[in-house]
RNA sequence: GGGCGGUUAGCUCAGCCGGUUAGAGCACUUGCCUUACAAGCAAGGGGUCCGGGGUUCGAAUCCCUGACCGCCCA
């Protein structure tokens, strides 16, 4: 028996080589290529699209995809077709803005259609350096399956979307009081409201009556006053109901307004009296609707007051807000003023507050399809189930109907024009498509309802989430692109990924869409990720990303420069720490634990290859029944992880997969193991070849079940081993495309002798320790001493005799009187160094 | 004010549909250069499972209640 001295594997890994390798493996190998052709049921994953810029990307969002791709690998494994697409988003105000700051360009001084050819541009290049990373990251994405939310695909799908919406009845038009940003000076939809708290000031403000007498309303907008259209009062209010039908004088704006009943009205708020404005907040729009008040336009559209706030026209609001107080106080109208905390909506991309703007827009009517959308949202397998009711409560909570036109420049025109005369609606056809009805003409050449050729074209853009709500439709080429790869039978999708702060736009806005369009779900489960979060257990932010790069230009927050220095398999070992659902706080140091792990994989294989030599897998295969104790004992515990790994991918939790296999790896492989079967290599004449022969086809068996529990988490480095040592014998031309290890029912065996084993082993370690002793040293002796144990017990020790001898690495092992305790009851132990 | 999540070792986190003595990694202590790996191995110390009450033979786990942190919505 010659021994072998070199293995396949360098002493060290090197794993930029590694993942060089493996990158052009799968390159070559198409591994990752969506194959309509190919057998198995699909597995299709809608994942987010993200921004042009791929300068705002940080470990964060590399733990969300991470995470996500974890399960794709799992399922390809089990033969899943594969369909995984990414898409970017090149369509909304973000884009806008990058585009315009990167070519310095004016967009009053462009049109829509070269606008958007920049932004098609600027897209290709920065998926160029999205692809860079998400590889270099190891996800096992297609790129062939890449779609821009602005290109004709895309823009076709959602326009289409319009159409269809528009003729099932589902689109409207109205001329209503709208969300609405002041500084982007378009409309909102409720989802792109968030909440903010702040500081501000309760005014009492004097009205008068009609005898003269004061009344005391309280606002916080003062401002408002030139727009006050009423006030009102709870009707079981005695202090004011003497005053209904009666009219009260606004101060400083003179004009006159009627005094109403509303039992809404919170009689202990402020005075109890108060004032409604066109338009102050959504209570002034109810009431406003219910009672037919007057409309008195006061803040204009770019946020500053029209001409009926006399001298203060003009003024943005908050300016004028402080100056009516003053005007306020010297007039004698002001009574008192007091600090209160305020919530306030503002929007979500420019953190102005809004305001409601009398304005023509499309709806989305979603008001009366709040039960079916609750169905909708039971329906739907979440991943944590408990995130489910963040969809509830929004869709509880829905106060408007979805409102789907922006007045910007940029993003998918409504495929719409007007008839110039009597303002009929004229839609694009639908074989048109894409069109711009700014820079194109409509389908007819006169109004099908007065008869007039002049036409109007709709100069508004759609929400941006009316694109992006169509993801699945877009992936599963329900518009009939000619030439997109994709079709029905990737839809319903299997699996959408997100993180949760996009439950009530991305998530809530698809089911709608599919619900409307395919009377389906989008997909049969959704997977949500949390948030990375920095050493500070804040969200990790581009700030972050800004500020910690050093002297060297490294910054830990860079999953590219964290990549270079650890190693992707590292970083997404780190991703993989976090359960489903939670934030996970990234620390360097964590990263540094999955390269321990990646460097641990290698040396143990590198061990294997030295003891393997030239195995065969055929030649030399040792049937189970006739391997060593040690050797069934391993592949009985292996038996366990198998069935536990397998069910906590099933349900997502592929943390718990990961843990169950660190386990078995390390204390069960790699520190008990490897260990037992040491000697029988070391001096080959205390053993009959077969031991060795049976210690290699375990060898063999376990790691290549390793390198498959590993591979999700670590694509690269198991990627690697197999090629060395496995491609050989097998069919599958890449780890990631064999089949998902399983459980072997022959290797679910008891080994009783292993308990025992394990025991005396232990407590010699601890004697060594104890002696100061190193593990491996040989020693002069070993006594046991079994006097106090069951007959069964001792008569396995005696069984186990060599094994154990060999364990504990002894030259000579007798039976006396020996003082240390073992975890088996009357087994005691003692060592001569 | 409402909803959801969290609070477990110094740190980062598992465990949570009740059931051995509450776990892992990092950090710490002690020992060991050992023919895969010292980025390793062996042995060890460290816990009021946020507080209070309840259900139960039994609670980190279930129920009630309070505190604090985070996110979302009024």
């Amino acid at each position: 028996m010659q021994l072998e001295t070199e293995s396949r594997l360098p002493k060290e890994i090197d794993t930029a080589e590694v993942e060089a390798y493996c990158q052009r493996l799968w390159d070559e190998l198409g591994i990752y290529l969506y194959d309509p052709n190919e057998a198995g049921e699909v597995f299709s994953i809608d994942t987010p699209p993200p921004y042009v810029s791929a300068s705002h990307l940080h470990v964060g969002h590399a733990m969300s995809y991470a995470q996500a791709e974890f399960i794709v690998r799992y399922h390809r494994m089990n033969g899943r077709k594969i369909f995984y697409p990414m898409g970017f988003d090149d369509n909304g105000l973000p884009t806008e803005r990058y585009v315009e700051k990167t070519f310095k360009i004016n967009k009053s001084k462009t049109t829509r259609s070269e606008f958007r050819a920049l932004c098609l541009q600027t897209t290709t290049e920065g998926a160029k350096e999205y692809e860079k990373l998400w590889r270099a990251l190891g996800l096992s994405v297609d790129w062939n399956l890449r779609y821009s939310t602005i290109d004709d695909h895309c823009q076709r799908t959602s326009q289409k979307s319009f159409i269809e919406l528009f003729k099932l009845g589902r689109i409207y038009r109205s001329h209503e009081p709208v969300l609405w940003d002041p500084i982007l000076e378009t409309s909102l939809a409720q989802a792109d409201l968030e909440t903010i708290e702040r500081k501000s000031k309760l005014h009492d403000i004097v009205f008068k009556g009609v005898d003269g007498s004061p009344l005391t309303i309280s606002t916080t907008r003062p401002e408002l006053l030139p727009a006050c259209v009423a006030l009102y009062c709870n009707s079981k209010d005695a202090r004011y109901t003497h005053l209904l039908g009666q009219t009260a004088t606004v101060p400083l704006f003179g004009q006159t307004v009627p005094v109403l009943a509303d039992d809404d009205v919170d009689p202990a708020f402020g005075t109890g009296l108060m004032m409604v404005c066109t338009f102050g907040d959504s209570e002034d729009v109810r009431r406003w609707k219910r009672d037919g008040l007057g409309l008195r336009v006061v803040v204009s559209n770019n946020g500053r007051l029209t001409d009926l706030a006399g001298e203060f026209a003009g003024m943005k609001t908050d300016e004028a807000r402080g100056k009516i107080v003053t005007a306020l106080t010297e007039a004698g109208a002001l009574t008192g003023s007091k600090a209160v905390d305020q919530v306030v909506s503002v929007s979500d991309r420019s953190d102005a507050p809004v305001e409601f703007v009398m304005a023509p827009q499309w709806f989305i009517r979603v008001m009366d399809m709040k039960d079916e959308l609750l169905e909708r949202a039971k329906e739907l397998r979440w991943f944590p189930e408990w995130m489910q009711i963040r969809l509830e409560d929004w869709i509880k909570g829905l106060k408007y109907d979805w409102n789907i036109s922006r007045q910007r420049f940029y993003g998918v025109p409504v495929p719409v024009w007007f008839c110039a005369k009597c303002g009929e609606v004229v839609l694009a056809d639908e074989a048109a498509l894409p069109v711009d009805p700014v820079e194109s003409k409509p389908p007819v050449s006169a109004c099908a309802k007065c008869g007039s050729a002049e036409f109007v074209p709709d100069a508004d853009v759609l929400d941006t989430w009316m694109t992006s709500s169509v993801s699945p439709l877009i992936n599963s080429n329900w518009a009939g692109t000619p030439g997109r790869i994709g079709d029905a039978s990737v839809y319903p999708m299997t699996v959408r990924v997100q993180a949760f702060e996009i439950i009530r736009t991305w998530l809530f806005y698809t089911v709608v869409k599919s619900h409307l369009h395919t009377k389906s779900l989008p997909w049969e489960s959704v997977m949500i990720s949390g948030w990375g979060l920095n050493e500070n257990g804040k969200k990790i932010s581009k700030r972050d990303l800004e500020q910690y790069t050093d002297a060297n230009g490294y910054n830990r927050y860079d999953p590219y420069a964290v990549i270079q220095k650890f190693g992707a398999d590292s970083l997404r070992y780190w991703a993989s720490g976090g359960s489903l659902g939670h934030d996970l706080r990234y620390n360097e140091k964590d990263v540094q634990i999955g390269r321990k792990l990646v460097v641990k994989l290698w040396n143990a294989a590198r061990f294997a290859d030295l003891q393997m030599g030239a195995y065969d897998p055929v030649k030399d295969f040792v049937p189970f029944a006739a391997r060593t104790p040690e050797d069934r004992w391993l592949l009985a515990e292996l038996n366990k992880v198998l069935p536990a790994a397998k069910k906590a991918f099933e349900g997502y939790s592929y943390h718990e997969a990961r843990e169950e296999t660190d386990r078995f790896f390390w204390s069960v492989f790699c520190d008990d193991y490897l260990e037992l079967i040491k000697d029988r290599f070391w001096t080959p004449d205390n053993y009959v070849e077969q031991t060795r022969a049976s210690a290699r086809t375990t060898l063999f068996e376990s790691l290549r079940i390793v390198l498959g529990l590993y591979a999700p988490f670590l694509p690269f480095v198991t990627e690697y081993l197999y090629q060395q040592f496995y491609k050989g014998h097998e069919q599958a031309a890449s780890l990631h495309k064999s089949a998902w290890p399983q459980a072997n029912a022959e290797w679910d065996v008891t080994v009783p002798e292993m308990e025992v084993l394990s025991a005396i082993l232990r407590a010699v370690r601890g004697l060594r320790t104890t002696a100061k002793v190193s593990q491996t040293r040989r020693l002069a002796k070993v006594t046991l001493d079994v006097t106090g144990a069951k007959p069964e017990i001792a008569a396995t020790v005696e069984r186990m005799q060599a094994s154990i001898s060999a364990a504990v690495r002894t030259t000579e092992l007798v039976y006396g009187t020996a003082e240390t305790a073992t975890d088996l009851e009357g087994v005691r132990v003692d060592i001569v160094v």
